[in-house]
DNA sequence: TTTGATGATTGCCC
DNA sequence: GGGCAATCATCAAA
């Protein structure tokens, strides 16, 4: 068996073809010693013919040694060597006897289809680049769903237009990485695969090679180059969650609402204190002044009823300030039909009652609110407010 | 860098 | 399903 090694492992040769794979067989080293006995062209290897077994197996183990020992020299005297070695007359036995040890341990036998099924972490990264446009006809599948999610999740900004494209942008590269690699590894595996295939038809004409070992090897080649493909994708996939992650995330993108905005909110919200509670058509009619979505104006409602609970006192200033915002707001709505040049004339003492009037009534709501809804009083949300300023003041 | 403000999310309750 | 309360994550001013 040892000898097998060097034999095989010296690969490529010049030898005779693939017919001497189908030497026949079962020859002992007998047969060697019964070969006819003529000098073979490689004189330096000491083969001269002799009648006892002892000298047959020194002439092996010289073919071994030399065998051996061509990796050591020149390529041209390693191809000299070769060529020698092939035309040796004991090569016929030499490769029978290789044939006959490899028929027993079954080599060429053992690789009986083994086929894996789809790993199902590579059908699930394959599915994923499927969607998010990755992978497949570029349609911009993954913006589009990025615009869907954003748009879903909490309206389209000012801005949102130029962080899409931005993020299509990002894919794109990611895209066109994945892509160049794709080919690259494809290319390469190719390319591999076909010098392995050269490489053992070489090889099998010094040794027994069969197409089914080919086909093997030809296997092994492509489930390794097809885990570095399982990595490729799942680095693109990586890069495809932290962009989405990165550019879609809602508590990422948090942005505070303009100030207009916020204005509206906090007019609605002071006016409709003893009922902070807007209706579904209210909740509309904000968001589309404000710019933002139902779902932001029912969170910031929700945010502002708890923190206005929470500490009265910190909002009662601003709570003033858009009783009187809202009081000037309806002073103003009152006189402009019937005085339109009302501007600097229409003195602080004129606005000195509603003013009060407003800042009364808004002290009367936060006391009232201390006590309604506070409590988790819920009331309906279509349910109208039934003291609001700006009812009061219209 | 720290800190308060603020929009969003989550789990629970009714 | 809507709202509350707690919490997270980010923004923005100091």
């Amino acid at each position: 068996m040892l000898q097998q090694q060097p034999l095989s492992a010296n690969g490529a040769s010049n030898g005779r073809g693939l017919a001497m794979s189908g030497h026949p067989g079962m020859h002992s080293l007998n047969s060697v010693h019964q070969a006819p006995q003529h000098r073979s062209d490689g004189g330096d290897s000491g083969l001269d013919g002799t009648e006892n077994g002892h000298e047959t197996r020194r002439d092996i183990g010289d073919i071994l040694q030399q065998i051996m020992t061509i990796t050591d020299q020149s390529l041209d005297e390693a191809q000299a060597k070769k060529h020698a070695l092939n035309c040796h007359r004991m090569k016929p036995a030499l490769f029978s006897v290789l044939c006959e040890i490899k028929e027993k341990t079954g080599l060429s036998m053992r690789n009986a289809a083994e086929e894996e099924p789809q790993d199902p972490q590579l059908v699930r990264l394959d599915n994923m680049l499927l969607a998010e446009g990755v992978s497949g006809p570029e349609k911009g599948g993954g913006a589009a769903a990025a615009v869907s999610a954003a748009t879903s999740a909490g309206g389209m900004s000012p801005d949102s237009s130029l962080e899409h494209s931005d993020y299509k942008s990002k894919l794109s590269q990611i895209r066109t990485i994945y892509h160049t690699e794709l080919e690259k590894y494809e290319q390469a595996c190719t390319e591999f695969t076909t010098h392995v295939m050269n490489l053992l038809r070489e090889q099998s004409r010094t040794r027994p090679v069969t197409p089914r070992e080919i086909e093997r090897m030809v296997a092994i080649i492509h489930r390794k180059f097809s885990s570095i493909q399982t990595q490729l994708k799942q680095s693109t996939c990586e890069a495809v969650m932290i962009l989405r992650s990165r550019f879609l995330d809602a508590r990422r993108k948090r942005r505070n609402f303009s100030k207009q905005a916020t204005e509206v909110l906090n007019e609605y919200f002071y006016s409709h204190l003893s009922n902070p509670y807007p209706s579904e058509e209210a909740k509309e009619e904000l968001a589309k002044q404000c710019g933002i979505t139902v779902s932001q104006v029912s969170n910031w409602f929700g945010n502002k009823r708890i923190r206005y609970k929470k500490n009265i006192g910190k909002f009662q200033e601003e709570a003033n300030l858009y009783a009187m915002k809202t009081a000037l707001g309806a002073r103003q709505g009152e006189d402009s039909p019937h005085t339109p040049n009302s501007t600097g004339t229409s003195s602080s003492v004129s606005l000195c009652v509603p003013l009060c009037l407003s800042l009364a009534l808004n002290l009367y709501c936060v006391f009232q609110a201390n006590g309604s809804w506070q409590g988790r009083s819920t009331p309906p949300s279509g349910s109208p407010p039934h003291s609001d300023l700006s009812e009061q003041s219209d």
